[in-house]
DNA sequence: GAAGCATTGTGAAATGTACCACAAAATCTT
DNA sequence: AAGATTTTGTGGTACATTTCACAATGCTTC
């Protein structure tokens, strides 16, 4: 039976680590929280590379810029790996995070059970529109977005999601930034311009569905 | 001024081009439209750089690939290079797009307005729960998942939307894919596993915002 | 407890991607 | 109409990422 390691230390604080493998962190964390679920006790990096279609030595040479999680001719303790995981991406805690716009996005943002357990939990949403402020989204009163930096900075918020129409995207990500946010999972179909030490994540699906369609015969 | 080009023609039929490129085409797609709404008619890879954060070389290289679709000391018509994308990305028709599971995502996703001009146009909904199945999304009567297979087939659609729960999604996956569709976009926080010839791009906001909390303090 | 098997961590090689820098070409200026 | 300016397309180079392949190590079996 794997013993858990002792005296394991995370590296990383010298080397510069490459963000395509920050990258596929989440994506091994999401997977060895299912085989979890299914009370898997330990992999190796070639079963959990087969669940996620990448290789075996990939997988290995990530982990490996971070220590020495597995143990040969055993593989990686599940429960093990998913806290070490957890501590490199910042998550062994719970980050508070603002939703601006209270469209359908944002609302199925706020109401997402996706979150629990993964590091994060919203905890306030903005709007500007008369008719939505003061409304109630996923037990959330949707506060106006004229008080957004004062609300966010009281709180101490450092993670966002935009999901605002894309031409007032770029006024409230400034806003967000002087409110002191680091993080911006933007929904909003255009690019942003953010300084440096403040970043960006992109999600939109016409996007994701053009790229698929070069494929498309 | 610039004039048209006449008689070009897209390579690309033969050489291998890397996903990588594809991948940034829809994003420079994305601001030249944004450009060409500004009624702004020509453009330089150095200024859409600036626009998208992406060195001009990088930009001209991509375009590149596929052909040579600006001119010496002037640069881009906008006009031009947007059908250009639209033609390499197989976007220069409408795709219908069939959305599986109803629920917060799969609503929003049917009524969302922005895949108008982007080359795809929602057309059928699917949910299995007897509640939510009859019931009108965006002028869309949510259909039985049991009839999945065979709509879709009937239809011919090729491409879809996942945004039912996690342990779903593999089966649902399977059913698309003996439907015939060859591109799917996953919102559930799974891998899926999908033969060769069909593409998955995953869309899970937990997993973009554990990506970026690596980087905060 | 020795032999066989499984699996890690990692240098080295192979492959892939981005950037540089410049000739060529088009436009602009006077 | 000649020189100055702009900007493309691209060969070459530098850098980044992935894969290979194997010594080292720890289980399992007999």
């Amino acid at each position: 039976m794997l013993q858990l390691q002792k005296g394991v230390q995370l590296l990383m604080d010298n080397k510069q680590i490459p963000d395509i493998v920050v990258g596929r962190l989440p994506l091994y964390l999401r997977t060895l929280q299912k085989m979890a679920r299914e009370t898997i006790q330990v992999t190796s990096s070639l079963e959990l590379g087969e669940r996620l279609g990448i290789s075996a030595a990939q997988i290995r040479k990530d982990l490996s810029q971070f220590g020495e999680f597995g143990k040969q001719g055993t593989g990686y303790n599940i429960p093990f790996l998913i806290e070490r995981i957890r501590e490199i991406l910042h998550i062994d805690r719970v980050w508070d995070v603002a939703v601006v716009g209270a469209g359908d996005v944002g609302r199925a943002l706020a109401r997402y059970q996706g979150f629990a357990d993964r590091g994060f939990r919203v905890v306030m949403i903005f709007d500007n529109n008369p008719d939505v402020i003061g409304t109630l989204v996923a037990d959330f009163t949707v506060q106006n977005t004229a008080g957004l930096v004062e609300a966010i900075q009281n709180a101490g918020i450092k993670v966002a999601m935009v999901s605002v129409p894309a031409d007032q995207a770029q006024s409230v990500t400034d806003q967000l930034i002087s409110a002191g946010v680091k993080a911006i999972l933007n929904y909003a179909p255009i690019s942003l311009s953010v300084p440096e030490g403040v970043w960006v994540q992109y999600i939109d699906p016409a996007v994701h569905l053009q790229r698929m369609a070069f494929y498309l015969a």
